[in-house]
DNA sequence: GAAATCACG
DNA sequence: GACGTACGTGATTTCC
């Protein structure tokens, strides 16, 4: 080819700004104006002006915009993306603003009337591409994957600029099981919530992917519907075909448009300088204007974009004064790390972190559990490609090769020990509850610690989800920084390739590890600002950061587990299970496999004939253990040998078995670990084992509690908060009736009832019991209905009265839902925030569920704020008053579990009542008491 | 990997 | 008038 290939970048503009506006804090230039997605907008335009010179950059370059909400998809389904919430307050007066950035580029910028950004985007690029052109579009837009492929040797690619990732043919064959060509069709049956395009109703990616790529399109699939067997999917597709073929429609692409500029006239050469600087200036992007003058990429942080006014927060001030936009940093470069192999450089980087005041640590291993997890080296960050890494346990990479160069672990970690316990100097950490269990095995404490991954979540909890709960770092990492690190499945492989990281060679361990403090040290230098500004820094100082050493502790204590008593139980109920399932062949008149729902559903309403069979979903029949007690009402014997099967299957399997599992070898004592990220409201969740779902309901169950037992010579002591949620209803809602009755210490279920049903009788009790627990959960009369057994007409009686009884809740449930709908977040007493995305989505299903979520978020989340404020105060606390020997094991969302020696008990359990009533103090003054019930023991069971 | 089930607050 | 019905979790099993 003699001519140089043109290239045309189509930069869909305005789904650009949507996401910019939504991942950068709120700034405004000095005028005041919002400008937070401008300046993210400027600098991706930097960028692809920045490649003008690239082999494979920009020869044309336009930029497209959505000009109105109107388009011909209106006209056939009016409906149409009639879902979209109006662009909030601060991002409106930035839409302008957009047009004078690509202006002071000097580009093209092009919108039509009644045709929308994707159909223009569209319809230049086919015209390129008959000309034989390569287009890149810029956009992350599903819908725009369609046009990417080949035509004559003239490629149409995509790149999303916020991940830095190229679209190709396999990258959207790995989304949507299909060719380009085909995601048109995945798209029609699916369906999308954002644009409102209906698709077909219970049909998402998986089962649309899975359909078009076995009947290679739309038509094939839905005409081969009525010959599938019977099943939910079926009916649905043939009752959705016209739902489909419309949204085929919808999907399409209008490739015709007449267009408003020839693609000849969007070449570009170099970017003229005049007007981009005025612009830049007007606005406050000095960092960028810097660069203009030197011409260059510097990695200048200083510049004085304003931050929008802080909410006021009525903080202690830490993080007042300036705030600063994103530091501009220059790309991670993995090639610029250091592997650490002698001591000379060892003192050299502990020396220039200490003097660096803050450095981002991470460490590596050999497990993911960090009680039984080797270290094998540790990595350091102090500023963007700034990093170096530190193999302390490296093998050889296979049988014949030699160990490398390395540091011995004792040696290194004598060295490292007063930088990490330097008072004066903070560490950052990804996750810093694991480092820490693992550097406290090598009797190394680490203090100050910072961690990015609970900033995110005091930020952002219930925006993402995802690994982490949507907070683990590789997530953050592309969320943030446009970054995709290196994964853990690149350098070590996977499934039964998987090596140790031990066994990685050195070079390309280092380029893994070192990136992980890299990316936590920009990942902090991002996220803690925001603190401030949105108003997230009281809970994070003063509950969640706190706590991390607080719980580390915890895990590593323990606690100890009587393996004897549960190898006799998993003897007893496997022995009861094998009667109980000759039981139920008999009855069956065949054998089969109880544990299948699928398989017993079939034999009690279709072999056995049982009444009242319903079919969910996916065309099964329910066996759950309400329609099970169901049956065994109606005289079906098997019913309740099936329950009695099911209870003793789960208790075995999941209890008895597995906890036996679970004891470390090295402790002999089973350590949980907590999950300061995995629940929305504020919770801690538990896992490995999870030891906050241990039975105690059932008298059977309870056994396992027995299990749970102290050293010799100590006890167990459980402390909870008593019926903390309903007070904290009682507080919120400002409802006199129950704080009266909490006052005087009522028992305020029957007080209920009384209020509810004028006489207080066991069956009043437990109806009311069952409305108190409805109304924190947000309540719905079909809901209650099912509950009490009662027909909805009166349960909504009983909710009227309720509401009547109680004047405050409703005005409580609607002021919550009003703020939560305005401002897309719930806020707890303390301030911790919970993100509701789907609280104005179109389908009612998934907006009341989210309703009921953000009625009931705000009581869970300050329950949850109160024993965790507990927590970070009880060894203090306890070791104030001469309680060094007191341990605190294990949390399970209103209790606290201690381990003590039996002396203490008279004296702990005061401590521990008072730390834990006084836990809201000062903060919050609750108009209700907080009453904590105490019990010791034995063991678990024996100590409630 | 999803769905069903069931353990807890 | 239909949707599918209480909030928040994690582990195990079966089945595609």
């Amino acid at each position: 080819m003699s001519e140089q290939q043109q290239h045309l970048y189509l930069v869909d503009g305005s789904s650009y700004i949507f996401r910019a506006y939504h991942r950068l804090p709120p700034l405004t230039n000095p005028e005041g104006t919002p400008v937070g997605a401008v300046y993210g907008y400027t600098t991706m335009l930097w960028k692809l002006a920045d490649d003008l010179d690239a082999a494979d950059g920009p020869t044309h370059l336009a930029v497209i915009l959505d000009k109105s909400s109107h388009s011909f998809r209106n006209d056939i389904y009016p409906e149409y993306k009639a879902n979209r919430p109006d662009p909030p307050d601060d991002l409106r007066p930035q839409f302008p603003l957009i047009r004078d950035a690509t202006r002071a580029f000097s580009l093209p910028c092009i919108e039509e009337e009644g045709l929308e950004a994707d159909d223009l985007i569209a319809t230049y690029a086919r015209e390129a591409q008959r000309q034989g052109w390569n287009v890149t579009i810029v956009s992350s837009d599903k819908d725009l994957m369609q046009l990417i492929g080949e035509v004559d040797g003239a490629r149409i690619d995509m790149l999303d600029t916020m991940k830095s990732a190229r679209i190709y043919i396999p990258e959207v064959e790995e989304k949507f099981g299909v060719k380009p060509e085909l995601v048109g069709d995945v798209l029609a049956l699916m369906g999308d919530s954002v644009d409102n395009i209906p698709g077909i109703y219970g049909v998402g990616p998986k089962t649309a992917s899975k359909l078009i790529a076995e009947h290679g399109s739309l038509t094939a699939a839905l005409d081969y519907a009525p010959e599938m067997k019977k099943s939910k999917l079926k009916e649905r597709l043939l009752e959705g075909r016209a739902d489909a073929e419309m949204s085929r429609v919808l999907v399409t692409l209008k490739e015709d448009c007449d267009i408003p500029q020839p693609i000849d006239e969007m070449r570009i050469e170099k970017i003229p300088e005049g007007p981009l600087s005025a612009f830049l200036e007007q606005h406050g992007f000095t960092s960028l204007l810097r660069r203009l003058g030197t011409g260059g990429g510097s990695p200048e942080r200083a510049n004085n974009l304003h931050p929008a006014k802080a909410e006021m927060e009525g903080d202690t001030g830490d993080d007042e004064g300036n705030r600063q936009a994103p530091p501009e940093m220059p790309a991670v470069d993995r090639s610029s790390y250091e592997t650490v192999q002698t001591m000379d450089r060892l003192q050299a980087w502990a020396e220039r972190a200490i003097a660096a005041r803050i450095v981002a640590v991470d460490t590596e291993t050999s497990s993911l559990n960090a009680m039984q997890a080797e270290l094998v080296g540790i990595s350091l960050a102090l500023g963007p490609n700034d990093a170096c890494y530190i193999p302390l346990a490296h093998g050889g990479t296979d049988l014949l090769s030699e160990t490398p160069e390395q540091i011995a672990r004792d040696t290194a970690i004598e060295a490292l020990k007063p930088m990490l316990a330097d008072p004066s100097v903070t560490k950052v950490f990804q996750n810093g509850k694991y480092d820490l269990n693992v550097l406290a095995r090598y009797d190394v404490s680490v203090s100050p610690i910072e961690d990015t991954m609970i900033v995110s979540f005091d930020l952002d909890a219930g925006r993402g989800e995802g690994m982490g709960g949507g907070h683990g770092m590789d997530e953050l990492s592309q969320r943030h920084l446009d970054h995709t690190p290196l994964s853990f499945k690149e350098v070590c492989g996977t499934g039964k390739k998987q090596i140790p990281f031990g066994e990685v060679p050195l070079d390309r361990a280092t380029e893994y590890a070192a990136e992980d403090a890299d990316v936590t040290w920009r990942l902090y230098q991002h996220l803690k600002p925001r603190l401030a500004i949105e108003g997230g820094s009281k809970v994070y100082e003063r509950v969640d950061r706190p706590l991390i050493p607080v719980v580390a502790q915890m895990e590593r204590e323990g606690i100890k587990v009587d393996r004897a008593q549960l190898a006799r139980l998993s003897e007893e109920f496997a022995k009861e299970i094998g009667r109980l399932e000759g039981e139920i062949y008999e009855l069956a008149g065949q054998e089969f496999t109880v544990g299948s729902p699928k398989q017993l559903g079939e034999i009690l309403f279709d072999k056995l004939g049982y009444k009242g069979g319903k079919k969910g979903k996916s065309g099964q029949y329910s066996t759950d253990q309400s329609v099970l007690e169901r049956l065994a009402g109606d005289d079906a014997p098997i019913a309740n040998k099936v329950l009695e099967w099911r209870q003793l299957s789960k208790l075995k399997s999941t209890y008895t078995d597995a906890l036996q599992e679970a004891i470390n070898p090295a402790t002999q004592r089973v350590h949980t670990s907590y999950s300061l990220t995995g629940a929305q409201t504020g919770r801690l969740s538990s896992t490995d084992p999870n030891l906050q779902n241990i039975p105690i309901r059932t008298a059977i169950g309870r056994q396992i509690r027995e299990a749970f037992v102290p050293e010799q010579g100590n006890l167990l002591l459980a402390a909870d908060y008593s019926q903390i949620e309903l007070r904290l209803a009682a507080h919120m809602a400002d409802v006199d009736t129950l704080k009266d009755a909490f006052a005087k210490g009522e028992d305020i279920h029957s007080r209920t009832a009384k209020e509810m049903f004028g006489e207080v009788t066991r069956d009043t009790r437990a109806r009311a019991k069952t409305i108190n627990f409805a109304i924190l959960y947000g309540i719905s009369r079909w809901g209650l209905a099912g509950r009490l057994e009662v027909e909805p007409d009166e349960a909504q009686d009983m909710i009227d009265t309720y509401f009547k009884r109680f004047p405050g809740i409703q005005r409580y449930i609607a002021e919550t839902l009003e703020i939560v709908g305005e401002r897309g977040y719930s806020e707890t007493l303390f301030g911790r925030k919970t993100w509701f995305p789907r609280i104005k989505s179109k389908n009612q299903a998934e907006r009341q569920g989210s309703e009921r979520a953000a009625i009931n978020a705000p009581i869970q989340g300050t329950s949850a704020d109160i024993i965790k404020r507990a927590m970070v105060r009880m060894l203090p606390a306890l070791r104030s008053e001469d309680l060094g020997n007191v341990r605190m094991l294990l949390q399970v969302h209103d209790e606290l579990v201690f381990e003590l020696p039996e002396g203490d008990v008279a004296k702990a359990s005061q401590v521990i009542e008072r730390v834990m009533v006084e836990a809201a103090l000062p903060a919050v003054s609750l108009d209700v008491p907080l009453a904590i019930d105490i019990g010791t023991g034995t063991s678990w069971d024996a100590a409630h």
